[in-house]
DNA sequence: CATCAGGGCCCTG
DNA sequence: CAGGGCCCTGAT
C-alpha cells in the first residue's frame, strides 16, 4: 500500500521531553517484518486510527528546553483537516505528550541508587505506539514462549495477514484489523505454528468486531474497571492485562506481580544478586516509587537494554534467549 | 535420541 | 484454589 499523500504539522510536548527514550524502546525486540523504524531524532511507524491506516513520521525539532516535534502523516487519500485534529489527539495520548511528570521526577531525585538513570532519561514517556488490539496480539504471542519463538509467530502472522505500507522511502508493516481474522480459519492459523494461540486470536478478534470491548471507552475508566474489562477477553489473564494497563492505558501502579523471568532480571538490576524473592522485589519497589512503580521500573528496564546495545551484559544475555 | 520448560491461560474437580 | 494440558522450539 503506497501512502503518497502527506501532511505536516508541529506539536509541542510538555517539557522536559526525551525524544529517543520515548520513541525507541530497546527492550522490544525487532521483528523481521518491521512495524516501526528509528534512528536518533527520527521515528516511523504505521498508525491505525479506526479503519484508517496512516504512515507516521516523527522528527525531533526541539531546541534545549523547548521540545518540539515535526509530525508527518502519510495516507493513500487526501488528508482532511478533521483527520489532522484526530491524529494530533491520538498521538498525544499514545505518546503521552501532554503529561506532567513533575511529581515522578521529584521522586526520582530522592533515589540515590538510580538517580543517574532517571536523570539520563528525564522526559521519557511510557509510549504506546499500538492500538489495544495490536498490542493484544503481541501480548498473546509472548505468552508461554521464549523471545525467539514469539518473534517467529509474530512474523508469520504479519506476513500472512498484515499490510505493508510504503511512505518516506520506508517499507513498514501494520497489524491487520480484527475483522480480517474472519477470512482465515482457526486451522489455517494453527498451520502457521502458533499453537493453541490460534483459538485465542480468533475469539479475541470476534470480541472486537462484535464491539464487546471498546478501546476508547476504557481510556476514561479507573484502573480496576479497565482491568475487569480486559480479563473478560478470552486469552487475557492477569499478566497480559497488567501489560495492557501499563502500555495501552498508561496506568503506572501495576507492579503487583513479578513473573519468574522478570524476577531474575530485577534481582540483578536492583540488588546485583542472582535471585531475590518476588515479594521482596515487589514490596521494595512499591515502597520506593508508590503509584509510579511501573514507570520507574520502565526507566530502569529500558536503560539496561539500551546499555546492552553497546556493552556485553552477561547475566542479561542469559535471561533473554533470543 | 528423549525429555522438558518456556516472557500464561483455560478448564476441571 | 490447585493442577493438568496446551502448540511448538531450543536447550539439555
Amino acid at each position: 500500500m503506497k501512502l503518497d499523500r502527506r501532511k505536516t504539522f508541529f506539536v509541542y510536548p510538555k517539557p522536559p521531553f526525551h525524544f529517543d527514550g520515548t520513541f525507541y524502546k530497546p527492550s522490544h525486540f525487532p521483528n523481521k517484518l518491521k512495524l516501526d523504524d528509528w534512528e536518533i531524532g527520527k521515528y516511523w511507524q504505521g498508525l491505525r486510527l479506526g479503519k484508517k491506516l496512516y504512515g507516521l513520521k516523527m522528527e525531533n525539532a526541539g531546541l534545549g528546553l523547548k521540545p518540539k516535534l515535526k509530525v508527518s502523516v502519510y495516507s493513500d487519500k487526501k488528508i482532511e483537516a478533521g483527520e489532522i485534529e484526530k491524529l494530533k489527539k491520538e498521538i498525544s495520548w499514545r505518546f503521552e505528550l501532554d503529561i506532567d511528570l513533575k511529581e515522578f521526577n521529584d521522586l526520582a531525585k530522592k533515589d540515590s541508587q538510580f538517580y543517574p538513570v532517571f536523570k539520563k532519561w528525564i522526559g521519557m514517556r511510557n509510549a504506546s505506539q499500538y492500538t489495544l488490539y495490536e498490542l493484544l496480539i503481541i501480548a498473546i504471542v509472548l505468552q508461554n514462549a521464549t523471545a525467539r519463538r514469539s518473534q517467529q509467530m509474530l512474523d508469520v502472522l504479519i506476513g500472512k495477514l498484515g499490510t505493508m505500507v510504503e511512505f518516506d522511502k520506508k517499507e513498514l508493516w501494520a497489524i491487520w484489523l480484527p475483522e480480517d481474522m474472519e477470512r482465515i480459519s482457526e486451522q489455517e492459523l494453527r498451520d502457521l505454528k502458533i499453537g493453541y494461540r490460534a483459538k485465542f486470536i480468533k475469539r479475541l478478534s470476534l470480541d472486537f468486531t462484535k464491539d464487546k470491548i471498546n478501546e476508547m471507552n476504557l481510556r476514561n475508566l479507573e484502573k480496576e474497571s479497565t482491568n475487569k474489562e480486559l480479563v473478560k477477553l478470552y486469552g487475557v489473564g492477569p499478566e497480559t492485562a497488567r501489560i495492557l494497563l501499563f502500555e495501552v492505558y498508561h496506568h503506572y501502579d501495576v507492579f503487583d506481580h513479578v513473573a519468574p523471568w522478570q524476577q531474575k532480571i530485577y534481582s540483578q538490576l536492583f540488588y546485583g544478586k542472582e535471585l531475590v524473592s518476588a515479594n521482596k522485589i515487589r514490596d521494595d519497589i512499591q515502597k520506593r516509587y508508590g503509584k509510579y512503580s511501573m514507570l520507574a521500573v520502565h526507566y530502569i528496564w529500558e536503560d539496561v537494554f539500551w546499555r546492552r546495545k553497546n556493552e556485553k551484559i552477561e547475566w542479561l544475555e542469559k535471561e533473554i534467549r533470543l
